[in-house]
RNA sequence: GGACAGCUGGCCGAGUGGUCGAAGGCGCACGCCUGGAACGCGUGUAUAGGGCAACCUAUCUAGGGUUCGAACCCCUAGCUGUCCA
């Protein structure tokens, strides 16, 4: 959620931000607006309580000395009617501004590119040149079929499209990658940690997938539960409401899940191939950080990740987001974009994101600073999603003959 | 699935209708004491909101209810524990 107290001490600022990310002018004036409401039926239902308590302490005084109550019992009564309808008041403008506020984005930092969409998005820098074939390389459903790696059909029959079954080989692969992504984020710092794969409500506004995005998330049925989209959500989630140590900081932390997304808006995208599963297999970054430290670990998470596609000889390329490709809670973001021959086209396999302390007014995740307590920030990115990464894999490390040479790094976990 | 017990501040733990945002202890911070430390003594130590200065409001798992007034009584939910299936 963004500072509300911001938004009224330099509406101007805020609502020059906001508006670069798309958000509507007249949407933070509404904004504003509510939140002064607030304050106001805040003021008045306060200012009643404060004389119902004084007067029921009076009313305790008077019992005490057996004298007469009727004409304050009297005075209570009307006031507590007012009461009533004060709340009320306050209750209605606490729900109107809730739902407007959380609903407005992250403001993007002042560095973040202007832009529509991803072609807006400016390139930071390419790592590894990709390989010049001496044949027309393959797309990695082939090459998958090919070799038994993955059956699709089969996935579609155990439960619809957009999953798949990996056998063999390939799922050999797939257990290596995780295991050598998770070690290689240990040996950067950041410690490994299992989480529930079915999260709550209160988690997913805490991290911002609810209350907009609700549509892509697979709920429990008759239960406010639901399959995390992403293993950013349990993990940035375990401190929520909770003050933390400063010298706990930074809390680095990497975690393998199962993510399940409904792709509600990729109707007809990526139909083909294990591009855009509604179940895939992710490793995860997550950083809890002071406010001064944040961008410094950006830095190493975007390294971190980069790092491992260098490791297995993957090419890439890093891409700054712009205002218009930029998520609801992040600042800013670097997409990590795999080079894929048989696609002949970058695409992304990681995307790191700082949210600054947007997560974090959410799921109140603080620190003591000092005497006072001051919202971390929290970031996260992938390092790195399993499924495209085999299909990186696949494609960059494909011979003419349709067989595949895995990268050295992966001998140990092949074994 | 059934029966009972519990859920209070960073932690332990008192509190069964008013002056209780909450005794006491532990922990922590600062000060005194010490050559330095331990011990001892003193002071302080929840969160959020409010024209944030005194002060006011809310919060004793959550949500309802009774009452002038609820940590305390009633109802519902959640969680934890013990016993029985």
């Amino acid at each position: 959620m963004i500072d509300l107290k911001l938004l009224q001490k330099d509406f101007d600022t805020v609502s020059a931000k906001l508006i670069r990310k798309g958000v509507d002018a007249e949407l933070i004036e509404d904004l504003k607006k509510k939140n002064e409401n607030l304050k106001l039926a805040k003021v008045d239902f306060e200012t009643l309580q404060a004389s119902q308590n004084l007067m029921s302490k009076e009313f305790g005084i008077l019992m005490r000395e057996k004298k007469d109550v009727t004409e304050l019992k009297q005075k209570v009564d009307e006031n507590k009617i007012k009461i009533a309808q004060a709340l009320d008041i306050q209750r209605i403008s606490q729900e109107e501004l809730e739902k407007i506020a959380m609903s407005i984005p992250n403001m993007p930092d002042d560095n973040v590119p202007d832009g529509a969409d991803e072609n807006d998005n400016v390139e930071i820098k390419k790592v590894l040149t990709p390989k010049v074939f001496t044949f027309t390389p393959k797309e990695h459903w082939e090459l998958a079929d090919n070799n038994g790696w993955i059956d699709f059909e089969r996935g579609v029959k155990l439960a619809t499209s957009r999953f798949c079954v990996v056998n063999g080989m390939g799922a050999k692969l797939e257990r290596a990658l995780i295991n050598f992504m998770l070690n290689f984020n240990a040996k950067r710092g950041f410690t490994e940690v299992s989480v529930p794969s079915i999260v709550n409500r209160a988690a997913l506004e805490g991290t911002g997938q609810l209350p907009k995005f609700e549509d892509d998330l697979y709920k429990i049925e008759g239960q406010e539960l639901f399959l995390i989209p992403t293993a950013e959500v349990p993990l940035t989630n375990l401190f929520a409401d909770e003050i933390l140590n400063p010298e706990d900081l930074p809390i680095k932390m990497t975690g393998y899940t199962s993510c399940f997304r409904k792709e509600a808006g990729a109707a007809g995208r990526d139909t083909r191939g294990m591009i855009r599963q509604h179940q895939f297999h992710k490793v995860e970054l997550v950083a809890i950080s002071t406010p001064e430290e944040s961008n410094k670990i950006f830095d190493e998470m975007t390294a971190c990740a980069s790092d491992i596609l260098t490791a297995l000889e993957l090419p890439h390329r890093l891409v700054n987001l712009c205002t218009g490709d930029l998520g609801f809670g992040a600042a800013k973001t670097v997409d990590i974009e795999v080079w894929l021959p048989g696609q002949n086209t970058y695409r992304e396999i990681s995307s790191i994101s700082n949210t600054r302390d947007f997560q974090a007014r959410r799921a109140k995740i603080r620190y003591k600073d000092g005497k006072q307590n001051t919202l971390v920030h929290t970031l996260n990115g992938s390092a790195l999603a399993v499924g495209r990464t085999m299909v990186a894999i696949m494609e960059n490390c494909q011979n003419e003959d349709g067989s595949i040479t895995l990268p050295k790094a992966l001998d140990p976990y092949l074994n």
